[in-house]
DNA sequence: AGTTAAACCTGGTTGC
DNA sequence: TGCAACCAGGTTTAAC
């Protein structure tokens, strides 16, 4: 499911209600991407801070009660929803499902990952900055939203790069939050196409691009995100971005654009959407 | 080094 | 109706 604004809505809807709240339990249902890392009991008693997205990944602090100032206690889980997850945060909880793989009750509410494919993650770390996190997090791009990467710096980096445009936005290694449905619509919204080496790719297009980029994205998050089968949103509620897609899913339909049809093309194992008429090499 | 395939899983849809 | 094949929002790992 979920790419930056769904992970973004996600986090908008937990970081309030969450903020402060003491963990009571932790349950564990099928084994998710990897092991928690850390006995589910040691995380009985600490405290939420302020939770953070980077990337597609949520990272929740933890640390220990009445710990103001002082100790550098602590440490935080980081949470990946995979392909298919979702988190809900309910209160009370009822009986978890058989896609549940996590629950984080706390005083003021349970955390529920719901995942059927289980590509997700819930990670212990003893920090963002420390292993094991740290090295999932070293390979990110620049966070598109981040007002200091700029188009000079994108264009710079896609310089560098000899693959695919698409590909290059998927592999998230220059600028992160872009998944198989937003890489095809910022591609559309550019003109570019999808197959076109990135480091040929001119510094006004990648100006365009990153704009498009920054607008397909904010697009998506003002409209809860994209539900194509099970996102949904913290409250259960689903997204609306699908529904005013350009290429993505549209295959033999008429671009809205110039009229001509989007194609469907598989590059890299992926689906990639994009109309020939207008998205040019 | 850098690109491409395989792997991890389940479930829904399509087609014979 | 049954069943096989294919498809799906992601990312790591192994193989060219």
């Amino acid at each position: 499911m979920p790419e930056l604004p769904e992970v973004e809505v996600t986090r908008q809807g937990i970081a309030g209600p969450l903020k402060a709240a003491r963990v009571l339990a932790i349950r564990l249902g099928k084994p998710l991407r990897w092991p928690l890392g850390c006995p589910p009991d040691a995380l009985h008693g600490l405290v939420l801070g302020d939770v953070e997205r980077r990337g597609k990944y949520l990272w929740l602090p933890l640390h220990a009660a009445g710990d103001g100032a002082g100790r550098a206690a602590g440490g935080g889980l980081l949470m990946h929803l995979g392909m298919s997850g979702s988190l809900a945060l309910l209160q009370p909880a009822p009986p978890p499902g058989p896609h549940d793989h996590f629950d984080l009750v706390t005083e003021r509410g349970t955390l529920r990952l719901n995942d059927p494919r289980r590509f997700g993650a819930v990670l212990w770390s003893p920090g963002l900055d420390l292993p094991p996190a740290a090295p999932l997090l070293a390979r990110l791009g620049a966070e598109p939203f981040d007002l200091g990467f700029t188009a000079a710096s994108f264009h710079a980096a896609l310089q560098q790069r000899g693959a695919p445009i698409k590909a290059v936005l998927l592999g998230g290694q220059v600028v992160v939050g872009a998944g198989n449905i937003y890489a095809c619509e910022a591609l559309h919204a550019a003109g570019i196409h999808p197959a076109l080496r990135a480091d040929r790719i001119s510094r006004p297009r990648a100006a365009r691009l990153l704009a498009a980029l920054r607008e397909t994205l904010a697009r998506a998050l003002a409209l809860g995100g994209s539900t194509l089968r099970d996102f949904s949103d913290v409250h259960g509620a689903a997204g609306a971005f699908q529904q005013v897609a350009a290429v993505y899913g549209r295959a033999g339909q008429a671009c809205v654009r110039c009229g001509g049809t989007v194609q469907r093309r598989v590059q890299g194992q992926r689906s990639t959407f994009f109309c020939a008429g207008c998205q040019r090499r």
